[in-house]
DNA sequence: CTCGATATACTCACTTGGAGTATAATAGGA
DNA sequence: TCCTATTATACTCCAAGTGAGTATATCGAG
């Protein structure tokens, strides 16, 4: 959810005001994109200088968090409007195989890697885990790595504006908050049951797979993924089916509130299909 | 690692002549303890109206690090000393047994649980599931929600001054901190390569072994734990052996620095013992 | 030389997780 | 009416991972 026609993320100062981090926080997404948010985590600090105004007289502290609701319209104040993150990382989306983007990437990955002698070594060996080449598997959870090697690299118009960019570019770093919060929902989703907090009251198991496809770019093995999932015992049947899927009608299911939410996906790790 | 004898943790303001949070850190604890400090990771930035001054003219932000350094003598400023972190939370020391002061705490929460009605059920759960009653099993990483849940009940210090409390009490929040940091670790140790953060240049497998069961406060099964490491390749033979363990000389190894210190233990969980 | 203590190596059974296949129920078109 | 495409649901297989136990090796002390 952003701001700004897509360029920016729903930010305002902290103010004496304010209870808390988090109530101020809810406050501001609230008047700026008319959504009240649901579930909210802090993700990361900033005050590097450099990231910043290059101001000596005063200093900007972001606190960064990710936040979670259900699609739907915002009548907010600052011209709010949903973005799928593809959209600024669309290297990150796996699920239609390798992103022909990537390969482009790797070039100049490896030319960057190759034009300083002395680091030419650690560097593609950087850039080959980071970005899963020469046989290294692909980590989807590596995306600040990535972003930040890209960074370095002058691969992303915020590091090199006018060069020939990959993705599109957001306000100051709010891009790489982006890719902060991505990376921890990517980590996330494995052992919390967050993806209920962007799911509709009822919805149906392939549903649920798609939504937890989109979060992590993969797709998922469909027979494993509804075994780890009654495994958990998570979710209830409704006693509902819908035909609106096509094909033979599924049945929904809704989240069974756990009793503590600090209940983890006991050591679950999500079922990739290699495909 | 703490200043005013074991009252506090290593702190400062942050100031405009810091290049970045992580440098200004860096340069206090050196200051007051005497140590540089290797490793160090963002743990959490709190500014809660109620844990701080009660003043409604300004407010304090803490942003806390996790900083891990080899032991050493420490000739700081800020009167130095080496603490175990089980004074503080003597409940989370598992290696010997389940402690003794957890059936008192553990009576006590109870009791608060029953205190009210209305949310009696709610409280009973959580207190069984967060300290690993009646069947549940023991989390070692539920430390900052066990120290909140204490905290909740008046149960410590710092949240009921003279009650009978558990555990050494710390200047303001800093317990609480210290209890973010346990947790992180505690989690972190599964997955990435940061015990060898504490570890001296050589060491035997049983000294690394040791190392982790003091941050997981929990027994490791020694055959399993030796096939953990070895799997990951993350340690090699010096060529020496030490015979000052008693017993059979034991072979020491090194830590193998990585190319990728971002490497995975790819999916490992501690191998626990249950006896 | 025996015993206690530590170090190291191997085996076994059970669980987990990736992968494939089979069957059921709907809509739409030949 | 029947066939087919599409989606939903259920079951099996196998290899790798993991908890647990046992056996052997090498030192010091008495």
């Amino acid at each position: 959810m952003t701001v700004r026609r897509g360029e920016a993320l729903p930010s305002g100062p902290f103010e004496l005001g304010h209870r808390s981090l988090q109530a101020g926080l809810r406050e501001w997404v609230q008047d700026q994109t008319g959504h009240p948010v649901g579930y909210l985590e802090q993700l990361y600090t900033f005050a590097d200088r450099d990231r910043t105004h290059e101001s000596a007289r005063w200093r900007a502290i972001s606190i960064s968090y990710l936040g979670l609701v259900r699609e739907q319209a915002a009548p907010g104040a600052g011209n709010p409007g949903w973005h799928g993150w593809y959209e600024y990382f669309p290297w990150e989306d796996h699920r239609k195989g390798r992103p022909e983007i990537l390969s482009e990437i790797a070039d100049r990955l490896q030319r960057w890697a190759e034009a300083e002698p002395s680091r030419r070594e650690y560097r593609k060996r950087r850039v080959e885990f980071t970005f899963g080449l020469e046989g290294a598997p692909w980590n989807e959870e590596l995306v600040l790595h990535r972003y930040e090697l890209m960074y370095e690299a002058g691969l992303v118009a915020e590091a090199a504006p006018g060069s020939g960019s990959a993705g599109r570019a957001m306000f100051a770093d709010h891009r790489r908050i982006l890719a902060t919060g991505i990376a921890r929902l990517r980590a996330k989703i494995k052992y919390r049951p967050v993806v209920f907090e962007l799911m509709p009251e009822s919805f149906t198991l392939l549903q649920l797979q798609r939504t937890v496809e989109a979060l992590a770019g993969l797709t998922l093995h469909k027979p494993n993924f509804r075994r780890l999932i009654d495994q958990q015992e998570l979710i209830e049947e409704t006693g509902e089916v819908t035909s609106e899927t096509g094909g033979r009608p599924a049945k929904l299911f809704r989240y069974r509130h756990a009793v503590l939410e600090e209940r983890a996906l006991s050591g679950s790790k999500l079922p990739l299909s290699r495909s």
